[in-house]
Order: C-alpha cells, then sequence, then structure tokens
RNA sequence: UCCGGAAUAGCUCAGCGGUAGAGCGGGUGGCUGUUAACCACUAGGUCGGGGGUUCGAAUCCCUCUUCCGGAGCCA
C-alpha cells in the first residue's frame, strides 16, 4: 500500500490508505483513543475505537507515548464534530518505536531549555511553520530572480580579507596562506559577475562576529545579494520593492496553514503589498525629531527610530541617500550632492527593522580608489576589485536581504532564533 | 562590551528568616468524541557553585558561573 501524505488525505476519502510519521499527542478515552498524528506534511487527528479494531493492536496503541513513531492504515472521513476539517478511522496501527518519556512537555518552556534541545523543538508546531515560511521565502526570493534574469553566482565563503572593513570577522587558519576569514557578504564578488553574466545573485550563510545580543542578530544568518549591470539606484529600489512584494504573495498563498499556526495577522501582511514609500535620509531625520527622537542628520538609525518611522505605515519604507560618512565605501556619491550617497535600506513595518540594505555601486576608479585609501584598506589586495573598474566600468547597483530578517516578518516571529534551524548566537552554538 | 533581571522537582513557576509547594510531564487505575482532554492515587528536590551573617538561610550579604531582556553595530 503506497504512502499516503496527510496534506492529500483530503483525495482519498473513504479508502484505507497508509500514512507514516510520528505522534503529537494522545488523549484516551476508555474504548476511544485520539492520536494527533503528524508526518511532516502536516497534522491529523487519528481515531482509535476498540470495538472497530484488533485488541491487541488497540493495546499496543494505547501504550503510546509523545513523538513514538508509527505506521498506520486508517479512513479518511469528515471530522464528526468540526466544520472542514478531516479525521483518521484507524484499522491498524504499526509502531515503529515507543519514544522514550520526551522532554519537551505540553506546557511552558523557557527559551534556555528550547534551545537547549533545539533539534527536538524543531517539532513543535510553531516551529514546523516557521521553517515552512522560511522555505517558502527562500524559494520566493530564487523565483523572482530567476524570472528577471539574474543568474545564481555563489560567492566563497572562505575569504582572504574583510567586505567592509568595520564590522567584525571570523578568522581561521589557512594552510600556509595565513588568515582567513568566513564571508560576512558575497557582493564583491558579485560586482565581478554581473560583467560576465549581466545580473547575479548568490544566496548563502554569512557570518558576523559581532557582539550583537538582540532578537534580530544571528552570528550566521543566510544571506541574498543580489547585483545588476546597468542599473541605477532608483531602479534598484524598484526590484527591492517588486522583489518583497513577490515574496508577500507567495507567503500568503502557499502558508495559509503556517501563519494560522503561528497567529499571524494576514491582513496586516496583504497591506503590505502596495506601493512603498520611499524618504531621503535627511527627511527621515526631519520627521523623526518631529516625533521627539534624538537622532541627528549624521547618524543612523536606532531601533527605536525604526519602529517610530513606520509606525502606522502599512507598507515598507526606503530610506535612501545616506551621508556618506556612515556607508561604505564603494556606495556611489549623490551627483546632485556629494555628502549623501546612493544608498538604501529598507525598513519592514511593524518594528521588524531593516531588511535590506542596498545602493549603486561606485564605478569610477579614481574615485573609488581615493575612498579606500582614505579607509586605509590594503589596496594590494583588492587589485581584483578595483580592474573592474579598468575593463568596461558600467554603472551598476545591488541589495542584500536577510533570510531570517524576512521571515521574521513574514512569520511574525518575535525572536530570530525561531526562523532558522540552528541558531548561532554570541553565547550559544548547541547544539 | 554596557545597563537591567533571573537561577527552587524532568519542565513552568510560587514560597522571600523557623525543617520544601502547585500545575504539567512520568507511573498505576477509570472513562465511547477528546482538542495543552478529564477524574483518582502515586513516585520525584544537597533550593546554580563557593564563602559569610544568624540559635536557625531557598529566603539577608559578598563572590563566581550560567541564562534572559534591552542598548550599540548591522541583514
Amino acid at each position: 500500500m503506497p504512502q499516503v501524505f496527510v496534506k492529500d488525505v483530503k483525495n482519498h476519502l473513504g479508502q484505507e490508505i497508509e500514512l507514516k510519521g510520528w505522534v503529537r499527542n494522545i488523549r484516551s478515552s476508555g474504548k476511544l483513543l485520539f492520536i494527533q498524528f503528524r508526518d511532516g506534511t502536516g497534522d491529523i487527528q487519528a481515531v482509535a475505537f476498540k470495538p472497530d479494531m484488533d485488541e491487541e493492536i488497540f493495546e499496543q496503541a494505547k501504550r503510546l507515548t509523545l513523538e513514538s513513531s508509527l505506521i498506520i492504515k486508517a479512513v479518511p472521513k469528515l471530522h464528526e464534530k468540526l466544520a472542514d476539517t478531516f479525521e483518521l478511522s484507524v484499522k491498524d496501527i504499526k509502531v515503529v518505536q515507543y519514544a522514550e518519556e520526551y522532554p519537551i512537555g505540553k506546557k511552558e518552556h523557557g527559551p534556555d531549555f528550547l534551545l537547549s534541545n533545539r533539534h527536538l523543538w524543531i517539532r513543535s508546531s510553531k516551529q514546523w511553520a516557521n521553517l515552512r515560511i522560511r522555505h517558502t521565502v527562500y524559494y520566493a526570493i530564487c523565483d523572482f530572480l530567476n524570472q528577471n534574469c539574474f543568474v545564481r553566482f555563489d560567492s566563497p565563503i572562505l575569504t582572504p580579507n574583510a567586505c567592509e572593513g568595520t564590522t567584525t570577522l571570523f578568522e581561521l587558519d589557512y594552510f600556509d596562506e595565513g588568515k582567513a576569514y568566513l564571508s560576512q557578504s558575497g557582493q564583491l564578488y558579485l560586482e565581478t559577475g554581473i560583467m560576465s553574466l549581466g545580473r547575479v545573485y548568490d544566496f548563502g550563510p554569512v557570518f558576523r562576529a559581532e557582539r550583537s545580543k538582540t532578537r534580530k542578530h544571528l552570528t550566521e544568518f543566510w544571506m541574498m545579494d543580489a547585483e545588476a549591470a546597468y542599473v541605477e539606484h532608483d531602479e534598484n529600489m524598484q526590484i527591492q520593492e517588486d522583489l518583497i512584494r513577490f515574496v508577500i504573495r507567495a507567503v500568503l498563498e502557499k502558508c495559509q496553514t503556517e501563519l494560522a499556526i503561528l497567529e499571524r495577522d494576514i491582513e496586516t501582511l496583504k497591506a503590505a503589498d502596495a506601493p512603498f514609500k520611499r524618504m531621503t535620509h535627511y527627511d527621515a531625520v526631519e520627521y523623526l525629531q518631529s516625533k521627539g527622537s534624538e537622532i541627528t542628520h549624521g547618524s543612523d538609525l536606532g531601533a527605536q527610530d525604526e519602529v517610530l518611522l513606520t509606525e502606522g505605515s502599512p507598507v515598507p519604507i526606503f530610506v535612501e541617500r545616506w551621508p556618506k560618512a556612515i556607508k561604505a565605501f564603494y556606495m556611489k556619491r549623490d551627483p546632485d550632492n556629494p555628502e549623501v550617497v546612493l544608498g538604501s535600506d529598507l525598513i519592514a513595518p511593524e518594528g521588524f527593522g531593516e531588511i535590506i540594505g542596498g545602493s549603486q555601486r561606485e564605478d569610477d576608479h579614481d574615485l573609488l580608489l581615493q575612498r579606500m585609501q582614505a579607509e586605509k584598506m590594503p589596496i594590494e589586495q583588492y587589485q581584483w576589485f578595483l580592474d573592474l573598474r579598468k575593463y568596461g566600468s558600467v554603472p551598476h547597483s545591488g541589495f542584500g536581504i536577510g533570510l531570517e530578517r524576512l521571515t521574521q516578518w513574514m512569520s511574525g516571529t518575535h525572536h530570530i532564533r525561531e526562523v532558522i534551524p540552528f541558531p548561532r548566537m554570541i553565547y550559544r552554538i548547541y547544539p
């Protein structure tokens, strides 16, 4: 008998089918046994009724514990008490393993305990939902880019130098070549790719040895960097907006069960699928000051500023044209105002903060060299990067999306540690 | 790194100077419609480590360790 997945049960009403999975919960009522069964594709209630089955099988089923693995033969039917819900009428059960006493109980647990049991916690329904939404977000990003002429071009993870000098790097020994570092962004390598392929993206883990300790930071997270030749600042933002709205629609369409489990406010998410706002950094600071923020024109937005800025806005907000001093060396100066760069941060609503950083890149060799010298960067190590400005340089732009930040917003999850299978944080590397 | 908070049963917590408690989970029994099911009984603890104050410390003080929340930095 072929295996049927829980998600397909509705196509087999009245037929005997076989399902393979685990016990999420079990309730017994004498001759009736209610097994909350899960198989990875979804959950369904399986009902075992003693008079309808072999007595020995029923006794075996009675001894099932939380998370025991089992194969059941059953007939799907409409739930006797709930509308639009299916349940299974159990005919036979084969216990694959009686699970030992399961550490994660039905009541509340603290974060330390749950994180120490992350390898088991991922089975819980909210974690299951988060990981499925992450999957949907990941492939929606790839789908959008693939449909828009971007070619996957993976940047190396082991690198000889820093991408953006300021941030802390994880360092390791690289044979006889001295130190190597775990990449914190593939962006500079992507810029080489556009000269061959036009539009490229990478998607993989990046590493930041920052001692950040907030609900929005991980030391290892997944980032998608995209880069496009002949795209300038305004079009760069338009691509980002189209991409994010594509992702929102994909999640709303494909993750209805998951969003319901997480009690995500769907209407708020739907409302974000509308034209995004754009604001210069100057105007954003003026606005924030009028709202009581202490922010100054030369500085970055704090966490509270991001919340304040998007308060009352159903859509994300681009903050663009930043003071040159607080942005990276490779960003192109605004021809209309050399004090600011053509960079943009996209701030998600509902307090989820920055989800994208992007910019038009400096494409003039001498200007780029000057800036690298000003930042005292080791020029000889970046010769390959400067070369791009010598052999057919073109205007180009790109941006980077933090997968977990975006997933966190889509799923409405408070802490970023719940939207990656095994979060790496400053004080935690187990399991 | 800085500023707060916490550590008591497997888990979540109450107890805050006078010999250790609850709920859940575990075990045993009961129940034909349960939805973190319910009911009865039951086992389970050097109160994070070390030091101090006291007739007496889970409770007060010092110290160490671990964790949580927030800030900065960023995606």
